[in-house]
DNA sequence: CCGAAACGAGAGCACTGCTCTTGCATTGTC
DNA sequence: GACAATGCAAGAGCAGTGCTCTCGTTTCGG
């Protein structure tokens, strides 16, 4: 299962030659972030990387078996970060407008901040990489965070959606249903969820990608819109 | 303004040897065409493309005067693209529901057709790559056959947004508002707008990106579910 | 008809991901 | 402590990329 090298990371190393590996591991990644963080990740190179740490290329090899490899590391790496934005934004105690709007924002800011690495698990993906299982439980914390907050005013009986179509159930993966079963969510519910999660990572992609140039005057004002309105859709008491 | 080789495609050829040029880009151009539909921007090469036509790489600089260039082409290429297949499925006469779900739904079956040709035009940008000029025009032809059905139905006075959230109106870029004064739609309506486009564009990435793998079960059945959804937000009368 | 412009092909540069071999250092075991 | 096994770094090398430059050839317009 956890085949990937870089797990060596979480461990505790013993003799001196793991510790140095560990280290160098972290090593490699922290300068594949930076140069990430500086270029995207199409102009990131294992070369570039190696160069930057002083080793030949052929070294770096020994602890990512290739691009993909890294590109992996980083991309769990960017899906825990947005995650941790997204729970560290939320007050459980406030009310539910409050944690919604202030989830949003902070997604919004992290993406803002780390465009490319919004771009590597967000964006197009690059082809001929397929993400490996062990992505699929660290991204699911972004769009769990909102729907906790959902779950919470429903609880307190402030979730109320209004009219409109209604999702037909059979449209929701049931596995989708399951996980969520918690909740307790209907699932018309669950499919409102999906919609702004989706809404979330969609137009903060657009203002990203410049699709909103000579559309949008104030992005900041109109994402808060954004969340609002989403929110109202929801059933949290936007007014 | 018009400073692309590739704009000789639409001048009437005189001489031989313009005729020649012009046959030549335009088999450039499908070759490159050919080979995005495959195996997407990210390996499409000017080398491989030269290859399949058995020219050598340096002669396509004579047509293209970089991969940039060439991708431009094709981006245009896909803006008017899907543009066509927004207007197409397009019927000015009918009910304004049945209008806006053809329309979504020609606009997904084109991506799912042609989904690295949709990743060109909505996917991460290329890094380095600025979009020219050109491509805003072409760009707006699909949003804008959205705004179309909503205007018809507001002329019949068929749009009725329901009640939520008000978009502040200096959150809108003014020039957008000027370009749809045409239609006379209030800012909010056009907040509403962008965000149908938004949520358009958005949802297809899901899918096609895999982010709903697990999430739905039937795509096409949430895709026209979302389809509605976003028309009653508008305010046409889905019921 | 002749000079100028356009053109195709080839070599070359700097870069990429990745593999293989070689030699050295570290490790665990008799 | 000696020794084999393993881990490791470095270099060369392969095939591919975008792009440039040069060098003949072809074509066009005055």
């Amino acid at each position: 299962m956890l085949s990937f090298r870089y797990t060596v990371l979480m461990n505790a190393p013993k003799t001196a030659r793991e510790r140095a590996r560990a280290e160098l591991t972290a090593e490699i990644l922290a300068a594949a972030r930076r140069q990430l963080a500086e270029s995207g990740s199409a102009l990131l190179s294992l070369r570039s990387v190696a160069r930057e740490l002083g080793m030949a290329s052929s070294a770096v090899y020994r602890y990512f078996a290739s691009r993909d490899d890294l590109l992996t590391a980083l991309i769990v790496q960017a899906y825990t970060e947005i995650g941790e934005a997204a729970e560290n934004a939320d007050l459980p105690g406030a009310a539910p407008e409050e944690r919604w709007l202030a989830v949003w924002r902070a997604v919004r800011e992290w993406s803002l901040a780390h465009r490319h690495e919004y771009a590597l698990i967000f964006g197009t993906p690059v082809p001929g990489y397929v993400a490996p299982h062990i992505t699929v439980e660290v991204a699911g914390r972004m769009p769990l965070t909102l729907a906790r907050i959902c779950a919470d005013a429903k609880g307190a009986g402030s979730l109320n959606p209004p009219s409109g179509p209604v999702c037909p159930p059979e449209a929701i993966e049931p596995a989708m249903l399951q996980m969520l079963a918690g909740e307790s969510f209907e699932p018309d519910e669950v499919a409102r969820l999906i919609l702004a999660w989706n809404r979330l990572v969609g137009i903060i992609g657009y203002e990203l990608h410049g699709h909103l140039q000579n559309v949008t005057a104030d992005d900041a004002l109109f994402f808060d819109h954004t969340a609002r309105s989403e929110g109202a859709d929801l059933g949290l008491p936007f007014r």
